[in-house]
DNA sequence: TTGTAAGCGTTATCAC
DNA sequence: GTGATAACGCTTACAA
């Protein structure tokens, strides 16, 4: 078979050689590194749409450049579910941002030890990165990314050594508004947690109970560092209707709190359908706080008393410092403050039953 | 220089090399595309272990392959706000899957003749292209992607020519929740579109006005079959708090409609938040279908009268049609079919007032 | 401004 | 079961 195969896609030689010029002079066409007479130019861009080239093929280019412009990005969970949670949705959106500068775009990764299917963080041709909630299920998978010798850069978890990490003060942020309602003279006070491990288990758990998910872990902390005492009940995910569920539960007794710490909004929107089911009104019966700074589609009229989180700035902050792993820059961990912010969901504790 | 260069990382040469095999040996070790002794795998593996070689260099692979084990998934919009549909979070899930048999990975990338920045169609090292909602703005990548030789599919969209599509039986759904409400004795119905063109404006429109977008166009026609002289309205996007907006709207009015045929179930969960707030009974004073079939997180205690569509076999389908073309399949497009279900939030018409 | 040469790291093919 | 060879398609010093 000779070189004028006719099915073969066109390669930059191809066209170089029908431009009449060689190769690397196509090449720099294509890739502007070196300046190029008009007519040089001219005449390659002819050859190209002759022959219908469209461009370097980008799987030799990144072996040559030893870059294949893509950033991985690792979930622990199943891809929808991490969709389903308005700040990872966030997050993604400032990741993206972040690693533009780059010129870089983003392959959807699962932590999955299990299926041996799709790319994993050993064999996807990623020049760099970014775990998000890095439990310790995900070490391993850190270990193979830091034998390859990528940069790596971990968002709201443990990764151990030296591993970048993005954080956000959860704890003291939590514990600001607990203040917020120990100001407000509440008292009777329960905390609705995120998940507490892999299995979601629902329900009270004791202050021995073994909390390895971070985020709630700290959360708790926080909130615990102004109600010692308080119970916490813990969620199965960061959902409305777990929320809902939840409150139902805590708000059914005859005891009843006066307020109630949810760990997300998501789970503080729920407790108030749980309230308004009730007929409690909040913040009159009842003040919910929620943690995110979210918008909860379809809470209006309730503006929550919350913390936002900058969740799109985490996750570009995330992309940057990829970026500038790549660039030779010695890793940096980077940590983010919530505000606070009070809105019509907490009010004065109620005079005592 | 010499190639003892020790601040190299390891290939496989090298690997082998020090396992005393040739260098194709070695990548059989890896590949196991051939079976090779236990003692020769034992050394080689030996031996990476020793140089901290941690398999194939995927660029290099890739290249040699002329496979990259990735494909695009191109949105028209925002990646943050595609993931806030719940009905594309699906359906990536279902892509997800559906790539997996390939053994690929999803790049997200965005249709943005503008930026420059980040990876495009033209510059991503994929084996296949996904597009979701392609719209005339989107013709321009297809192009591209099809000069490229490289398979592509539509989701939902008018791709033109032979580009197979996956598609959906809009109209005649919508058209089944139409006669619903009129075997109920709907006569007074209102229909709350999704947007119907880029620039999203809200309110009634007419019927001479150009909706560009097909979902939006193909409901709309489903529900004119059977309600002829219904009025439109539009929202701006699908989410509750437009369904709401547009719900005050729709029932302000002395001349109430009785129905409400949404195009989406967020939509839906809107008007009947709308509906609550005016002290309007559902499904007793006010009859409300949605469209998709998702969970709307916090919409209990009702049940939506919906048109299920099957978003994830959607994707799911998609992943597989990509899949099928790189194995030199020819090209078919697929049609979808949802499936009516009658909730709680559609019953018989009030009597006149 | 253009051309030459030397890989980038892997794997398919085929012979042994 | 193993090894030699030849691409895969491109980019970038460096020389002209």
């Amino acid at each position: 078979m000779k070189r004028t195969d006719e099915r073969r896609r066109a390669t930059i030689a191809d066209v170089a050689r029908e431009a009449g010029v060689s190769a690397s002079t196509a090449s720099v066409v294509f890739s502007g590194k070196t300046p190029v007479s008009d007519a040089t130019r001219a005449r390659v861009l002819a050859a190209a749409a002759a022959l219908g080239y469209t461009g370097p093929d980008p799987r030799a280019a990144s072996l040559r450049r030893g870059r294949s412009g893509i950033v991985g990005v690792v979930f622990e969970e199943h891809l929808g579910t991490a969709f389903l949670d308005p700040v990872k949705t966030l997050m993604m959106d400032g990741l993206t941002e972040g690693v533009a500068g780059l010129g870089a775009g983003l392959l959807l990764l699962r932590d999955d030890e299990s299926a041996e299917t799709g790319p994993s963080l050993t064999t996807a041709p990623i020049d760099a990165a970014v775990l998000i909630g890095c439990s310790p299920l995900m070490r391993r998978s850190l270990d193979t990314v830091r034998a390859r010798g990528i940069p790596v850069v971990v968002i709201e978890g443990d990764a151990g050594g030296d591993i970048p990490r993005i954080g956000l003060d959860n704890r003291e942020a939590q514990r600001h508004a607990a203040r917020h309602l120990r100001a407000l003279g509440h008292e009777h006070v329960v905390i609705l947690t995120l998940p507490v491990n892999a299995d979601r288990p629902r329900g009270f758990f004791g202050a021995d109970a073994e909390v390895t998910v971070d985020v709630t872990r700290d959360r708790l902390a926080g909130a615990r560092d102004v109600y010692p005492g308080a119970p916490a009940y813990a969620a199965a995910g960061s959902f409305i209707d777990e929320g809902l569920a939840a409150g139902r539960v805590l708000l059914a007794g005859p005891d009843r709190p006066t307020a109630i710490i949810a760990q997300s909004d998501l789970l503080a929107a729920g407790v108030i359908r749980a309230a308004e089911e009730q007929g409690l009104r909040v913040p009159d019966d009842l003040s919910v706080t929620g943690f995110d700074g979210i918008v909860v589609d379809g809470l209006a009229p309730y503006a929550l008393t919350t913390l936002v989180q900058p969740a799109a700035d985490k996750g570009r902050a995330a992309g940057l410092a990829v970026a500038s792993m790549l660039e030779g820059a010695s890793p940096v961990s980077m940590h983010f403050t919530c505000a606070f912010r009070e809105g019509n969901t907490s009010g004065r504790a109620p005079a005592a039953q």
